[in-house]
DNA sequence: CATGAAGTGGACCGCTGGGTCCATAAAGAG
DNA sequence: CTCTTTATGGACCCAGCGGTCCACTTCATG
């Protein structure tokens, strides 16, 4: 299958739209036809550039959406080094899932790929990645001595991530960023001994 | 509708076999027919007990499995009254989401009924409970003096429970219980201080 | 300009799954 | 014992959805 310029554009464009029909008010299932409405396309073309059919194509937006996540928390997220750095990264977390609102792209992905090996590989780098970025947060804070050396980095940014992402799930269901915050903060005062 | 002694057990075999279900092995898309078939029962019969058709039976399920995620943490939740006991209560969570496994019944059911109303009154109701808890056990630590009391316990509280659900989402995935336990220990030991 | 490959549109198919309906069997109530 | 109410079984309906197929168009290349 060569792809030529015009047929990458239009790969593309439909993982960008299936993205946004995700993001939409009402992705409760999203449906091939769903995705052809708003990307402008027709069958023929879905299967066309995805010939595993609907779990090939959401895998990609699911990649792609991976992506994203830790895209919208740069630059701070890659240079936490400083307590005010922190501070700037969790205030970009809460901002980006608060803008999120109840809907999670990539959780109702999942509730529609979930079972499958490529959505556990997805979601697997997206973790390791991001725990790796906090961990060498930590380290740096360590190396400067702001924070004690007698913690474990790579056991607390696990800590950070399972709490990011349990704060946004009741965020899904609640609306509120409040345990968010709450999760964030705990684990924050807990790196600086407060 | 009235409902005889032989009714309401009909019921709640339904209830139970559906839980069954859901607690198994490939839980994906749980159909009408799969729960009549586990549960020994006829279309008729569900829609007899369950006018509101699958909603208000996944529903009903809903709550049934989130009585069983608190139940499961007595009385250890209860009485968070030691270290030990916090100890005691940990390894608990832990144990159960082991044994749970790659699978979330409550998980899954979110993913297929999430958008109602009802859906988000029964995890509401649930996690506020939890949170209750929780946010006890600290405050009976302070009042002996074992926790600083300068702490926000409902906060720290909801800390918990937010990084419980992430914990487990990630062994969802993952299959591994490292995350959760990260996360309980990351905040247990913001509790004692370390 | 010819020719084959890539891109596009949409009719069509078959199955799955929620929901309806009705006929029949138990079970109380009088 | 009858008559109403509740319980049970299962055939049937039909819309939605993933996927197939093929005709047609556009484009690159020699």
């Amino acid at each position: 299958m060569a792809l030529t310029t015009k047929g990458q554009a239009t790969r593309q464009r439909i993982i960008e739209g299936a993205a946004v029909y995700l993001r939409g008010d009402d992705p409760g299932e999203a449906t091939l036809d769903d995705i052809r409405a708003i990307t402008g396309t027709s069958k023929g073309q879905i299967f066309h550039y995805f010939p595993g059919g609907k779990e090939e194509l959401l895998l990609a937006v699911a990649r792609y959406e991976a992506r994203r996540v830790l895209d919208d928390q740069q630059p701070h997220l890659g240079a936490l080094t400083s307590w005010a750095a922190w501070e700037r990264w969790r205030d970009a977390v809460v901002a980006r899932y608060r803008a999120q609102g109840r809907n999670c792209p990539l959780g109702s992905l999942m509730s529609q790929v979930g079972g499958t090996p490529g959505a556990a590989e997805v979601i697997g780098a997206l973790l390791t990645n991001w725990r790796a970025h906090i961990r060498h947060g930590i380290e740096r804070m360590q190396a400067t001595g702001e924070i004690r050396p007698s913690l474990d980095a790579d056991r607390v940014a696990a800590a950070f991530v399972a709490g990011i992402q349990g704060g946004v799930q009741v965020l899904r269901s609640s609306g509120s960023t409040w345990h968010l915050e709450a999760t964030l903060d705990a684990l924050t005062d807990h790196l600086r001994g407060v």
